[in-house]
DNA sequence: CAAATATCAGTAAGACTGACATCG
DNA sequence: CCGATGTCAGTCCTACTGATATTT
């Protein structure tokens, strides 16, 4: 198996950060499916968790959503009483937002489970090599 | 801009994995498109283009596809004619499935323009960081 | 019978597009 | 009028699941 992989494929780069990025999702989803949450879900409480109260389109940027993907998450989030909404009195165009008790403790949930998703996934390396993996991740961003 | 994305994603390294993926995708993904081409599409047509001659279950586990997805991605190709399908004789559970002309001069295409994908993803690296990067990248699979 | 192959149909998640009404 | 915001509906790609028929 260990030739299983075209070598043709395996020696563009971008394959490769692909796969690594699937495995990475698949342990990811597969964590976060117990907690009965999606990688959506957490992206949107772990923005509102650093941002507070705040307007949709700002956790957009901040969890690095479309803004119609922030809508539908937010909706279903707070149809679990994790989030609450309202309108923006001071401008109305706007949807304030913001983490409730129970979202609060969610966070904190999803954010242990996901700290032992980075172990797994990234075990194979050693903490130098981490740092050193993100640094170079970084740059392309 | 530079403080957009929540500090709270930022600190975990599959985020920014999935994050520098995903940026890879829309570049490949972009670049594909104007060729008339999906990601599933070459990774099928660069598998063949190692394999020669081979089963669909073969393909599947060089292209690190899920059977099914061979199956739908190999009768586009057929349509398109560039690639060409049969039964085999001496095994009739099996497709054997092969690149036409039309297929490998598509393959030649894609395999250049994905070369110049890995130069626009990848240009934030050095040669060496590159390396190290890819070295990381593989270990993680 | 068990295992492998290929196909059918369908789902789920992530990312994205067009269009619309509201408001500043 | 322009630009930003939020919402509606829907598409595309990737990845996966269930079920079936056939053949070895």
């Amino acid at each position: 198996m260990a030739h299983s992989v075209s070598p043709r494929l395996e020696r563009f780069p971008t394959w490769c950060l692909s796969q690594a990025s699937a495995r990475s999702h698949r342990v990811l989803h597969g964590h976060l499916a117990q907690a009965g949450a999606s990688a959506y879900d957490f992206r949107v409480l772990a923005a509102l968790g650093d941002l507070g109260q705040t307007s949709q389109a700002e956790l957009g940027r901040a969890a690095a959503l479309d803004r119609r993907d922030v809508t539908h998450t937010a909706r279903g989030l707070e149809a679990r009483h994790l989030v609450s909404r309202r309108r923006d009195p001071s401008d109305a165009r706007q949807t304030l937002i913001e983490l409730t008790g129970a979202g609060r403790s969610m966070l904190e949930r999803l954010e242990s489970i996901v700290e032992d998703v980075q172990s797994e996934v990234f075990a194979p390396l050693t903490a130098t090599q981490r740092e050193t993996f993100l640094e170079l991740l970084q740059r392309l961003s």
